[in-house]
DNA sequence: TGCCCGTTATGAAAAATTTTCAGGACGACA
DNA sequence: TGTCGTCCTGAAAATTTTTCATAACGGGCA
């Protein structure tokens, strides 16, 4: 039997009309007995007609928050989502945050919708967020990022693997002086390339020479980089978290008049479209963006993976991409 | 007096019942009486619940319906539309179609959320998805594009002008063999940048040296000019109707050793972020996004403008930015 | 052909839900 | 202290959805 308004009004013995009123976004109703019929609603698994035909609308949206669609590499994961969702028929609603805004300030109008699924593509999901979705039963996906300690499941490029192959490779080429431009600190992306990055170096005898912050950005990256190649003894080869900075590291070194990657080898991660410009042909590490779009939407279609699931992280190798800049 | 189903029932000459179901998605019911049943509703004005609360949600949702979102100028409109909506707590549904796919192949999908606007910067809106958000009462704005024959409201940068302020530039700085590297044959921005182009061009005397297509895309524009610059009297300067088929030129220039602005000039359309990267300074018509966003957005929310309008078309002066590849 | 059976379509009636209406409670204010 | 206005409430009315019994149709089969 399904469960009714007289049984949820029976139950937290206020009226029929009450509970009506209750769902009916801006009836006059008073808030704590609000709050008693949603919590007997809950338990009897009662759900009002409008929020039906809501949720059934909902049900076929994914959301995704991404964060910086200034990095090319996310309308490339965006474009790829589009078509995969519009291939089941189902709809792709983006939030767009900016790089130092903080996902809580649109978790209500993302979980006002109650999509099935949002696959985050931001900086950081907070514990705030993540707590609410499983509240509400609505499956979240890490895109590219990880974070065990929120119990919430991924899908990543193996960021290690990818630093450590690019590592390997500079040292093969026999560089010397070996610098990193790292991304945003806090991020599992950046930890990740140049914790294997690192240990690479480290296992071969080596440390990393200099190091620079370039918070995933262009123009940052640009500045940070001025700053390593005008010292004394400046690096011979940089690796950069992510491909728009090694882009401005390429960009910076021609503007001195370094030749690439005779004086300076420049290595990217991503393989943005932009890495295999002529200008640049950026020696980077490929982010497989079909198969982890593909596997982050699994995650949400997935029965057999609930909400409420620890998380699981599902890691995908990237390839590397040799071209004329290392 | 609110239209109730009991009304329709009785205009129509069929039970309340066969209303509930006319408007319940599955329930069985001859199709020919549910379409008599929706010209009814219609006429009297009744909407059933189930729909009333699906149009309210989808009230507050905007549709982009994006081409190619590998041109980064897209992603700049996207993240601005974001942006802008996020604001007034809105939702914001995207579709990516590929560059060779017909937007009517989502037009269904598109409809059946009944957004209170789309916002097509796909290449072209077919006369058919017109057609379509006319007879659903859903506003349709063209960005970037205009269809004049289509009755259709549109905001675009003032291509022409842009076009014109390209050649002016161009002739100021003395080139003599002025080549063209034009975008989508039958789009309007491809053909209003040629058209102020080759006008200011043919008021001092000139005409376009060569052309060829890049269809708006790097690597066809790359081959595009490869055979341009290897005839007997290459173009000393050409303007690319967009910024990304201009940074190929610049990079299949450079492969031939040539120096850019010496050798080659180069111009381009948008002023997307790599535009202004040091590798290309490109010189560029800078379009006014933020502007262009909210233009159009204004026009979905206008509700003096009607979905059935004639189309109205705000157009925005774009910017000359003059860099070094000129 | 005539019978059986399953599917589809239908209105009446029942059930469920929303909305209206007529207070009651409470506080502000004269 | 009385009056007014606002907010909240349940009963009842209005509205809509769902159930139920039945009719109509068509295909398979003796």
């Amino acid at each position: 039997m399904k469960p009714t308004a007289k049984q949820v009004a029976h139950a937290a013995g206020v009226s029929i009309a009450a509970v009506s009123r209750a769902f009916t976004p801006g009836a006059s109703i008073n808030p704590e007995k609000k709050k008693k019929i949603f919590a007997v609603a809950e338990e009897i698994g009662y759900i009002s007609p409008a929020r039906r035909t809501a949720k059934a609308v909902a049900a076929s949206t994914i959301t995704l928050v991404a964060g910086d669609l200034h990095n090319p590499f996310y309308p490339l994961v965006l474009d790829t989502l589009a078509r995969h969702l519009q291939e089941s028929e189902r709809q792709l609603l983006v939030y767009a945050l900016p790089t130092d805004c903080n996902i809580d300030a649109v978790t209500d109008q993302v979980l006002a919708v109650r999509p099935s699924g949002i696959i985050v593509t931001s900086a950081s999901l907070t514990s705030n967020m993540a707590r609410a979705c499983r509240q509400n039963q609505i499956k979240a996906v890490l895109l590219n990022r990880i974070q065990r300690d929120m119990r919430i499941n991924a899908v990543s490029c193996d960021n290690y693997q990818g630093g450590r192959d690019i590592g390997r490779l500079l040292l093969e080429r026999g560089y010397q002086r070996i610098g990193l431009i790292g991304g945003v600190a806090n991020t599992s992306t950046h930890a990740e390339r140049v914790r294997g990055f690192r240990d690479v170096l480290a296992e071969a005898g080596r440390t990393i020479h200099v190091q620079a912050s370039g918070n995933y950005q262009y123009e940052i990256a640009k500045q940070a980089v001025v700053h390593l190649l005008s010292a004394i003894h400046p690096p011979d080869a940089i690796f950069c978290c992510n491909d728009i900075m090694a882009l401005a590291v390429i960009d910076a070194a021609k503007e001195r008049g370094l030749r690439i990657p005779k004086d300076l080898a420049v290595a990217g991660f991503d393989d943005i479209p932009m890495a295999s410009w002529s200008s640049y042909q950026l020696t980077t590490i490929r982010q497989p963006v079909e198969r982890m779009v593909q596997e982050a939407v699994s995650l949400i279609d997935d029965p057999n993976i609930k909400a409420s699931d620890y998380g699981s992280t599902r890691m995908l190798s990237g390839t590397l991409v040799m071209r004329a800049s290392t």
